[in-house]
DNA sequence: AGAAGATGCATGCGCACGCATGTATTTGCT
DNA sequence: AGCAAATACATGCGTGCGCATGCATCTTCT
C-alpha cells in the first residue's frame, strides 16, 4: 500500500501549500484595520458563541497556546475591543466577551474579509467544487478528533 | 449570489482549520529531530531541486521572508547540514545546497514525516477522496498564480 | 563608460510566540 | 474538615519572525 502512503503525502502537500498561499495573501491585507488575522479570529470566535468564552475554551478555537491566548486577549483589551467578565461559578477562570466597538469592528472586518474569502476562493473553484473541498476538509478533521 | 460566497467562506474555515489541526499535531511531534517543520521544508525543497537554490527561491517554495530565510539557512549551516555555494554567474546571489549529512538527515526525517501524514491523513479519507482533495487544493492555488 | 535604478542578501529592532513556571482556586480523596 | 492533585490564568525568558534598512552587485539607458 505503498502507493496510498503517497497519495496521502500528495494531498497533504496541496492542501498545505493551498492554505499557506491562501492565508499568506491575507497576511499584507488591508481588510483588518489594525488587527491581524490570528486577533480576527478571536473576535469571530467570540461573535459564533453564545456568551462570553474562557481563555482555554478560545485556545483551542484559534489554536494559540494559553500563555499566546492570554497576552493577545490582553492587546485587545487595551484597544478597547474585548473586556473580561468573571465568571461567577469558577473564580479562577476570567471569560472574554466583546465591547460594543468590538462587536462593530468584527461586523466590519468580517465583511470585508468574507468578500475578500470569497473573490479567492470562487476564482479557482466552483459551487460543487468548494462544497466538495468544505466537505472533504471537515472530514479530514472529524476523523482526528473521535 | 449571496450563498455563493457563504459557501466560499465555509470552505476557506474548513481548509483553514483541517490544516492547523493537523499541522499542529506536527509541530509538537518527534519525527523532526532537531529540526522544526519549517526547517525541513528547506531540505524537502532543496532534495526536489537539481541543483543549490538561491535564497530568494527558497523563499517563495517555503513561504518565509527573505530574512526569515536567510536566518534560517544560517542555523541549518550551523548544524552542518546546509553549506553556501557561490554563483558562478551573479556575485550577488548565494546558492545554497545540503551537506552529505543534510542528504541523510532529509531521508531520514522525510520517511518518518512522510509516515506520520500517512497515518493522519488516511485516518480520515479513503483513496479516492484524498485523490479529489489533492486535485481540488491543486487547482485552488493554481487558478491564483495566473 | 558612467550614473540611476533594480536586485540579492544580511542585520538592527521590535513583537508575538512557546515553554517553563508561579499563584490562586477548585476538586477529589480520606 | 483537611490535604494533595488538578485546573485556570499570568509572567519571565529565550527564540524566530517581519519590517525597515544597509551594502554589494547587476542592469539599463544615454
Amino acid at each position: 500500500m505503498a502507493s496510498r502512503t503517497k497519495l496521502a503525502n500528495e494531498a497533504w502537500e496541496a492542501l498545505f501549500r493551498a492554505q499557506m498561499t491562501i492565508a499568506g495573501e491575507f497576511e499584507g491585507a488591508e481588510e483588518w484595520g489594525s488587527l491581524v488575522p490570528r486577533e480576527y479570529g478571536v473576535l469571530y470566535a467570540l461573535s459564533t458563541a453564545p456568551g462570553p468564552l474562557r481563555i482555554t475554551e478560545l485556545c483551542e478555537d484559534v489554536l494559540l497556546s494559553q500563555p499566546g491566548m492570554s497576552r493577545l486577549i490582553a492587546r485587545l483589551e487595551d484597544k478597547g475591543l474585548l473586556e473580561r467578565v468573571e465568571d461567577p461559578s469558577d473564580a479562577r477562570a476570567s471569560r472574554v466577551r466583546m465591547t460594543a466597538e468590538g462587536m462593530r469592528t468584527q461586523r466590519q472586518v468580517g465583511a470585508a474579509h468574507a468578500r475578500e474569502v470569497g473573490r479567492l476562493m470562487t476564482g479557482g473553484l466552483d459551487r460543487d467544487e468548494l462544497t466538495e473541498l468544505r466537505d472533504l476538509c471537515q472530514k479530514l478533521i472529524g476523523a482526528d478528533d473521535e
